[in-house]
DNA sequence: TGGGCATGTGACTGATGAGTCATACTGTAT
DNA sequence: ATACAGTATGACTCATCAGTCACATGCCCA
């Protein structure tokens, strides 16, 4: 975590640290970002940045376990842990804040993505990756053993297998989908970092109401 | 592509070529992989390894197009256009032809699942995903068409958004499944190549029947 | 003014890894 | 035997980067 040196900087300063590196973790995979870009882009010594972090890794943590999260949570909010509404409007909230935010930011939702594919070793980030799943699952699985239990979803559905699809629906198959409705594929995503502010508003709304729909009726006739 | 230099080996040779390569790509992220590894299990001069390929992306990019779809279609078969038959057959199959085929050839599942995630730049090696990609949804939207003309799925199923979700559910939803059931999360299944072997053929045929029926009916309820 | 601590700096070190090259070996044809 | 092509070899070159360190440059207090 960033040296108390870090805290004591200028915000205008710290920022253009924060934004140079978010930069260069959000268009690389891990592995190839260079903290020589970083610095260069900050317009700092690279001695400097050892003073505020311990090395490159501290910084890629830093952002992504704390300054991502409250961005994240300062753009949508915290997902609550469903106030008892219907599954399917939440899910519909959960979804449409997910798109949203990509549009809205879509350097650290690169960032993000990032982190959720790039396979790097370090097992430290591993374990960061294995937090933040563990708290979408419990979150997924929680919404829907709710509305098992009001009966908006199936009986015999198997709790545990629908989060772990839906979880996948909703971080990669909707930014997939996003991406495709915009013209390119995933690797584009990353290539052309403001191609989703182009998505109106109502066509999101669109994307997520079809998505939500065939979770809940699935995709056989009647 | 290897040279012919490569192909006049003893096969026993190139098998130990090939199998130290697959072993090094399917451990480690493409940036990270090493040919002096490679070479060293091989037991082969590095000098020598640059008379067989071009260098390490030609290397790759040869088990990738050539290697593991030689060696997958032998295991599983071409996936048949859909020869008629019924739609939720026709993705059981499917299904479960992936799974087994992972629970068979680790390896070359693990090399496989690198290659679609490892978010890496060369742009060569981007472009053969994409032709990865383009086959698989074509050959999914081709199912889903059918489907939809025989009346086996809803008249207005958006075929475009569904295949890119049962892509994601195919690929990486699946094996995160398969991995849930063995008790340990995908980074897991990186680190223990065999845990798979595990998994009896009657949970796996549960599986792909649960998935199948999510995608059928949904999760909603009646 | 001077002493001392915090902060800044970038040339340097050391490690790693892709790709090269001069040399050596092997076999086959003359 | 000699010549020549094809193949094998590993020490070496060159580039890239993370991290260090000896030396500035401020900045506050006496």
């Amino acid at each position: 975590m960033p040296k108390t040196t870090f805290q004591n900087l200028s915000p205008e300063k710290r920022e253009r640290i924060t934004a140079a590196a978010i930069a260069e973790f959000s268009s690389v995979p891990y592995g190839k970002a260079t903290l020589d870009r970083i610095v260069d882009a900050a317009g700092v010594s690279k001695g400097s940045m050892y003073q505020y972090f311990a090395g490159k890794a501290d910084l890629y943590r830093w952002l992504l376990t704390e300054h991502l999260p409250a961005r994240k949570m300062a753009a949508i909010g915290a997902l609550a842990p469903a106030p008892g509404a219907n599954v399917w409007a939440v899910l519909e909230q959960a979804f449409l804040a997910g798109v949203r935010f990509a549009a809205a930011e879509p350097s650290l939702t690169r960032l993000g993505l990032r982190f959720r594919r790039d396979h790097e070793i370090e097992p430290e980030l591993a374990a960061i990756r294995r937090g933040h799943r563990a708290a979408s699952d419990a979150w997924l699985q929680a919404l829907l053993n709710e509305g098992k239990e009001r009966g908006e979803l199936r009986g015999d559905l198997d709790v545990s297998m629908a989060s772990g699809f839906l979880a996948h629906a909703l971080g990669e198959g909707m930014l997939d989908q996003l991406a495709r409705r915009v013209g390119l594929d995933l690797d584009g995503f990353f290539e052309r970092p403001d191609a989703t502010a182009s998505l109106a508003d109502e066509d999101i709304l669109d994307l997520v109401r079809g998505v939500t729909r065939l979770f809940r009726e699935g995709a056989g006739a009647r």
